[in-house]
Formats: structure tokens, C-alpha cells, sequence
DNA sequence: GTAGCATGGTAAG
DNA sequence: TTACCCTGCTACG
């Protein structure tokens, strides 16, 4: 369930169950074996994201850099009696021992794009390539709009293009582009520069939401199931949304059937009615 | 039981 | 543009 949220709440939770402890580093399934070893037995200091990069620090200025790809998973375990041996192919596996209690608690890396040891530059290095993340406090949103601004791209596919705008995957675009009434296929340059500052905004609030619950929800509070007497939506990531991955079913503001078109190699959702592609004369 | 797809991204062709 | 990484869920038979 990897969007920037996602990375987020695992460097949270990372930092607070191993943080300031020493640890013991393994690749069960062998393909991190060698920078495992490395680590093994180190102190882990803390865990941070930048957009859906993940870096977890060592002492010495070592950084295991992960990325979840699209059905990575790492899995946190705490305070159990019994570490158990490892289930299908794990690439990383992190373990602290408490002496005083006896209960040790682990985390398991699996299906990962990229696991590697690597340095402080190198961690940089990524961090530099990366658009501003609505999730740090430091980001500066104008760094996304001087792209989008000037270039003839489709927004939908701007907005997930981690170099202008970090940690938005293909749900939260198809979502903040509904909640904003902004067709996917518009180009980036057709936008207002308030417009942009709204989905800026909008997207702060949504995705911290996320990090907090662990679930991608967009729906206002007059569009819940509760509140328009329909029934839950029933998905892997859990959340309430407007448009994603609903093709063809009524739109829940206007009832139009939702569109989707692959764009950026993703499926790409919408409805025609809330997000025309031209505002109209009268909206003007 | 299992085919097919997916919240992602890189690298090869 | 396609293959791949090789997980996990859903839909289908």
C-alpha cells in the first residue's frame, strides 16, 4: 500500500520501535546478505521519508535505502516472546532484543524495489532528484509549480511524476484532481497558480490524514456512506474515495458513469461531468 | 486453485 | 514499449 503516507508512517514507526537501539541485521533470502551483515549488531538511530524513499540510519553515517515498489511490504511486530523463522522471501530483517522483559520485536522487508546500504552523499544524492513532499514541513511547493507551470504534460501526469511533486501516487491523483474538478489529461501549463496552491494545500491535509490512519480517505463528510445512505466501499487500502478504480459506476456529487484511460502507464480515473476538460464560459 | 491485476519505478530493447 | 521485481488481494471456475 505504498504511497508517500505509507513510507511516512513506517519511518514513524521504525524510529519508535528501533530507534536508539543496537540491532541484529539479516537477508534470510540472501540478496542483501553481504550489507545486512554490515549493519549487524549497529545502533539504528532514526528512520525518515522524502516523498515514497525511505532511509533508515545507522551510526556512521549509514543509511539502508528502501523503496517499496509497488507491493513491497514491510511488517512490524512488537514485543513478542518469539522471534519466528522466516515466511517466503525476506529481503531485510531487523531485530531488537529487550534483555529486560525477554520479548523481542522485528520487522520484516519484503518485495522491495530497492534495499541498499549506502552513504550520506548517496542519500542525498536521491533526496535531490525528488520534488517537494506535502509530508515534510520543509517543502516548498513553488519548486513543483515552476515545473508544472511551464510545461504542455497532462497534470495527471505531473502530479505523480516523482521528480516534480514527491510521495502522490496514482490514488491520491485521481482524488485531489476530483476533489479540485481538474481534468487528468489537462496540460500543467493550463492551470492557475491558485489552483495549484489548493491542490498543494488540499493534498498537506489529506496525506497526513493518511499517515495518521494508515488509509487513503477523500470523500467530504457529505459524501460518506453514512452520509448518503450508500454502502461502504470495500478495497484493499480501506479508504473512502471519489473516482479511483470506480469505472463506469456513478459518480458519487454528480451520478455521471466514472472514466478511466491509461495515462503515464496507470489507470487514470475521472468523471466527465465534475472535471471537464475546459471551464466552461459561465464558470468563468 | 489460480489467473490477473495493483497504491511503483527502473532498466533493457 | 516491455520485462521485471516476485507480494497479496479479488474474481472466477
Amino acid at each position: 500500500m505504498p504511497e508517500g503516507h505509507t513510507l511516512h508512517r513506517l519511518a514513524d514507526e521504525i524510529t519508535d520501535v528501533f530507534g536508539g537501539a543496537l540491532v541484529a541485521s539479516g537477508s534470510p533470502q540472501g540478496r542483501f546478505a553481504e550489507s545486512a551483515a554490515r549493519i549487524d549488531g549497529a545502533r539504528l538511530i532514526d528512520a525518515d521519508a522524502w516523498g515514497k524513499q525511505l532511509f533508515v540510519r545507522f551510526e556512521g553515517d549509514r543509511f539502508v535505502h528502501v523503496h517499496l515498489g509497488l507491493y513491497g511490504t514491510f511488517d512490524i511486530r512488537r514485543d513478542v516472546a518469539e522471534v519466528p523463522l522466516p515466511v517466503g522471501q525476506v529481503r531485510w530483517r531487523l531485530v531488537r532484543t529487550d534483555g529486560a522483559s525477554g520479548t523481542a520485536s522485528y520487522g520484516d522487508l519484503r518485495g522491495p524495489t530497492a534495499c541498499a546500504l549506502v552513504t550520506d552523499t548517496e542519500r542525498q544524492a536521491v533526496v535531490a532528484r525528488i520534488g517537494p513532499d506535502p509530508l515534510r514541513a520543509d517543502a516548498d511547493p513553488d519548486r513543483a509549480w515552476a515545473r508544472i507551470s511551464r510545461s504542455s504534460v497532462a497534470i495527471g501526469a505531473l502530479v505523480m511524476d516523482q521528480s516534480v511533486l514527491a510521495g502522490v501516487g496514482n490514488v491520491y491523483r485521481a482524488e485531489v484532481l476530483f476533489r479540485h474538478r481538474i481534468h487528468p489529461l489537462r496540460p500543467g501549463r493550463s492551470l492557475r497558480v491558485s489552483q495549484w496552491r489548493s491542490i498543494w494545500d488540499d493534498l498537506v491535509v489529506l496525506m497526513r490524514e493518511g499517515v495518521r490512519t494508515g488509509r487513503i480517505d477523500t470523500v467530504r463528510p457529505e459524501h460518506t456512506p453514512e452520509a448518503m445512505g450508500r454502502s461502504p466501499r470495500v478495497d484493499d487500502h480501506g479508504g473512502e474515495v471519489y473516482v479511483y478504480r470506480r469505472a463506469g459506476m456513478a459518480c458519487h456529487v454528480c451520478g455521471a458513469g466514472v472514466r478511466t484511460e491509461v495515462l503515464n502507464a496507470r489507470n487514470s480515473f475521472w468523471c466527465p461531468r465534475c472535471q471537464p476538460v475546459f471551464r466552461s464560459r459561465a464558470a468563468r
